[in-house]
RNA sequence: GGGGGAGUAGCCCAAUGGCAGAGGCAGAGGACUUAAAAUCCUCCCAGUACGGGUUCGAAUCCCGUCUCCCCUACCA
């Protein structure tokens, strides 16, 4: 035995991985299948294949959900951990648009890249079930799903204002902009009228709501989702409109509010600028002054609103509310109505009443254009001045207010949300086409009529096309494919295709379910299997998917649910959020960012801008392009291998922490490897060694211990202590303990845990050995020395049994501490195995 | 402004309310070596951001303050 060669060994061992399959992983009615076993699914976010490969950062959530997949095998469960490609996509497309080079060679190029650099991670995926989101066999089935949201109504066509991102030819979700440019790239965006594809998540907010309680998720993510759905209690309440002498103009508008009690305060009302009524129904007077503003808040974008949001604008229409708690003649019936861009067209109904006493924003409003304030609310936030109100606390008042509106047609409680429909076409070629046909009438237009692919006419293929930009106007560039876009049924009736693509998120709402059976021809998946395999028991990835593509993927499920198609009603039991995996920066003295490949670090430790000589400070900074400081994993796998690269990942502190990739740390977790490899080349020994054995039993028992709460770091530390113990006592292992120490080692560093086994001569595969036991026994020590304090001070240490009793250990330790014991001991604590503190009173 | 999280040694990080240190990096010394690297051994370093409180006992629980990170933001 030579020297650790990692190179070979990591080579060796991945091709036998893949050569045997060591990973594939039977489900039910598949041959090997163990139905008494129980049941392990542990998934990563799938990534999409982009150009340029891996970084570092993908390798964190990788690293650990690997340790537990091959942890839970030791520990005797059948354990899913299945890899694919989210590969649809604007990146790949816009490739398309430049260089003419088909979507689909650009994605499988980079699914073998991405794949490539995978393996040779070592992971422990089931390859047999790797799946990918552009192939037709698997949008097929995204397209049935749409199908299935058809058919319950949940998919519905609107004309509707939307975003519409010039620079990406495409309209794009609310969520997908923000402060009015493109989440991605950054682009301005406008918004446009469209015909569009929405689906109806709204209907299940409630739901998505009310089942984030029982989620093992980060407290994060879950507060994300609650205030993403936003829901808000309250009352809508109708407001008559009339001029400035109380004339009925025969229309009224309806207002959200969280505080229908306050009604008595209400002194001026506020429409959106966008609102209908305010350019229907705007007087003469003021008509030009309206306009002018009207016209200057469309220019303005989301993002000025919002940076001019300290000062408020508006102005008067000209008409007035009634407030319908005052009779006529009360000067307090008409309240003025004012248009103002503080409240948005998009939230709520667009129009609001205002209560200055009740309002912040109102009272701002209030005071900048010296409007009624009314008192309302007393010292105590009881409401006064409100006739039957008075003395009332808001939760006592509001369901009367709302009561009083409800017995004469003025309103009835509303619950809100802030979540809108979503929005799920694109006017884009690389994405799932909808299996969508409307009818055209015998001049070639459209009827209006529009159905579903029959279920096996699907998949609804991608056609070929030679340009694959999108138009001017709007229309989708598969409204180019002539041959496709006509179908001719078997009336002879003519019908167009849906030229719209589905969003991203279409194929990652449902891929954890495409997993379980991912060969399926006849079903999207099979009942059994899903019965089995789910729900998801870790689910890992970045928290920038907090909101989005979590909300997206348990509405589908849910609605697959109600379809009876799957049997648990939330997808993801256990969610982890791994940190971010981020890099040093330097800033010099002017706050400039300086590369990293012209700093080096002083003497005294300090860093040095090496084109300026300038002293520049470090800090931690997300890895980008521009700083030059992203780091590639093929190069830390060439040079150090890629078990130190697994190790050094998950050594990097707890998994959800963020830290920065310190190249300093490397040398430090492959020197571990090196250090097992030469214990293990000392041979073996005939006997257990004492001290070696206790330390092995309780690094079996710390592993073991932190595996089952992610706890990597920390289980790495417990299996170089017992390195550093086994290497310091200088014998050779014993052959249980040398088998013992690959069993624990193979969840990090499989590659060097497998060639270590072969050479002890196991025949059996390590990756479903069973775990190893600890002896409890073993655990302590004979003898521990035990701190007494006095009064909560540590006075002295006393040697005693580890197993002694409490009347023996206080027996010793008020030994140990006799004179400090000269007053009243009035309590004695003795925490069997840890301490003994004796509280004595004050003299 | 709102929400989530974090402040422990020069650095990354440990510590079921019970001796502040498991591990790694960096640093110092020594052994081995003709020398260096590698390796092995030994050592050094903080009282836990700050101020209160609860407790026999607080890094840990509670309250307040400060700093940093992430998310969100006129949502009526």
């Amino acid at each position: 035995m030579s020297e650790y060669d990692f190179a070979t060994i990591e080579a060796r061992w991945q091709k036998t991985w893949l050569e045997e399959e060591t990973f594939r992983t039977p489900g039910p009615g598949d041959a090997g299948f163990d139905p008494s076993k129980p049941k392990y699914y542990v998934l990563d976010m799938f990534p999409y294949p982009s150009g340029a490969g891996l970084h570092v950062g993908h390798p964190k959530g990788y690293t650990a959900t690997d340790i537990t997949a091959r942890f839970k095998r030791h520990r005797g469960y059948q354990v899913l951990h299945p890899m694919g490609w989210d590969a649809f996509g604007l990146p790949a497309e816009q490739y398309a648009i430049q260089t003419g080079t088909h979507p689909a060679v650009t994605t499988e190029k980079n699914v073998a890249k991405f794949r490539g650099q995978l393996q040779a991670l070592g992971f422990s995926y089931d390859w047999s079930r790797e799946i990918n989101t552009t192939s037709a066999d698997y949008y097929r089935w995204t397209q049935w799903i749409f199908t299935k949201l058809y058919e319950r109504g949940l998919a519905y066509q609107a004309e509707i204002p939307v975003w519409w991102c010039e620079a990406l030819g495409t309209v794009l979700a609310n969520e997908e902009v923000i402060n009015g440019l493109s989440e991605r790239g950054s682009h301005p965006c406008v918004k446009r009228p469209l015909r569009q594809w929405m689906l109806r998540i709204t209907e299940y907010a409630d739901r998505l709501l009310a089942d984030l309680e029982d989620l093992d998720w980060p407290d994060s993510v879950k507060a994300m989702q609650r205030e993403w759905i936003g829901r808000s209690e309250g009352a809508e309440i109708e407001f008559a409109l009339t001029d400035a002498d109380g004339n009925a103009l025969g229309q009224s508008f309806t207002a959200f509010t969280t505080r229908p009690d306050t009604l008595f305060g209400a002194t001026f009302c506020v429409l959106a600028p966008e609102h209908p009524l305010v350019a229907a129904l705007v007087t003469t007077q003021q008509r030009s002054a309206v306009e002018a503003y009207v016209a200057q808040a469309a220019t303005k974008s989301e993002l000025e609103r919002a940076e001019l949001q300290k000062e408020k604008t508006g102005v008067f229409t000209g008409f007035y509310a009634v407030n319908p708690l005052f009779p006529p003649g009360d000067a307090r019936r008409l309240m003025p109505v004012w248009t103002a861009d503080y409240v948005l067209m998009s939230y709520g109904t667009g129009g609001i009443m205002c209560v200055p006493d009740g309002d912040e924003r109102d009272l701002a409003f209030a005071h900048t254009y010296g409007l009624e304030v009314r008192s309302i609310l007393d010292d105590e936030g009881r409401l006064q001045n409100s006739d039957f109100l008075d003395g009332l606390a808001k939760a006592e008042a509001i369901p009367k207010m709302i009561a009083w509106l409800e017995e004469r047609g003025l309103g009835q409680g509303k619950v809100n949300y802030r979540l809108r429909d979503w929005l799920f076409s694109r006017q884009r070629y690389w994405g799932e086409p909808f299996p969508v046909l409307h009818e055209l009438d015998a001049a070639g237009e459209f009827t209006g009529v529009h159905k579903v692919v029959d279920a096996q006419d699907l998949p609804v293929t991608l056609p070929e096309l030679d340009d694959f930009s999108p138009a001017e106007d709007g229309e989708p560039p598969l409204a180019r494919a002539k041959e496709w876009l006509h179908v001719v049924d078997s009336d002879g009736k003519v019908w167009r295709r849906e030229t719209n693509s589905m969003p991203q998120w279409a194929g990652s709402c449902w891929y954890y379910l495409r997993f379980l059976d991912p060969h399926n021809q006849e079903a999207a998946w099979d009942a059994e299997k899903e019965q089995y395999w789910m729900p998801v028991d870790l689910y890992v990835g970045g928290a920038e998917h907090a909101v989005l593509h979590l909300l997206y993927a348990r509405f589908w499920h849910k609605v697959l649910f109600d379809c009876g198609l799957v049997s648990c009603a939330e997808p993801f039991r256990k969610l982890v959020n791994q940190g971010m995996v981020q890099s040093y920066a330097y800033r010099n003295k002017l706050g400039a960012l300086v590369p990293v490949d012209q700093v080096e670090e002083g003497e005294d430790g300090s860093f040095v801008d090496t084109t300026t000589g300038e002293k520049v400070e470090r800090q931690t900074a997300k890895m980008s392009k521009s700083l030059r400081n992203v780091v590639n994993p093929d190069d830390v796998i060439r040079q150090y291998g890629a078990d130190t690269m697994r190790l050094y990942e998950a050594f990097m502190g707890p998994v959800t922490a963020s830290a920065p990739w310190n190249p300093r740390d490397l040398p430090g977790v492959h020197r571990f490897l090196q250090r097992v490899w030469r214990l293990f080349a000392r041979g073996i020994a005939a006997a257990a060694e004492p001290t070696v054995e206790r330390a092995m039993h309780q690094c079996i028992r710390k592993v073991g211990d932190d595996l089952e709460q992610m706890g990597y770091n920390t289980a790495i530390a417990a299996m170089m202590e017992f390195v550093n113990v086994a290497t310091k006592q200088g014998q050779p292992l014993s052959t249980q303990q040398a088998r013992a120490f690959c069993i624990l080692l193979e969840p990090f560093a499989p590659h060097l845990a497998e060639e270590l086994w072969a050479q002890l001569g196991q025949k059996e595969a390590l990756a479903y050995a069973a775990w190893p036991s600890f002896d409890p026994g073993q655990l302590l020590a004979d003898t521990v020395e035990i701190p007494v304090q006095v009064n909560g001070k540590l006075r002295a240490r006393a040697e005693m049994p580890a197993d002694a009793d409490r009347d023996t250990m206080e027996d010793l330790a008020r030994a140990a501490v006799e004179e400090h014991l000269s007053g009243d001991v009035r309590k004695v604590i003795v925490v069997p195995g840890r301490m003994v503190n004796f509280v004595v009173a004050a003299k």
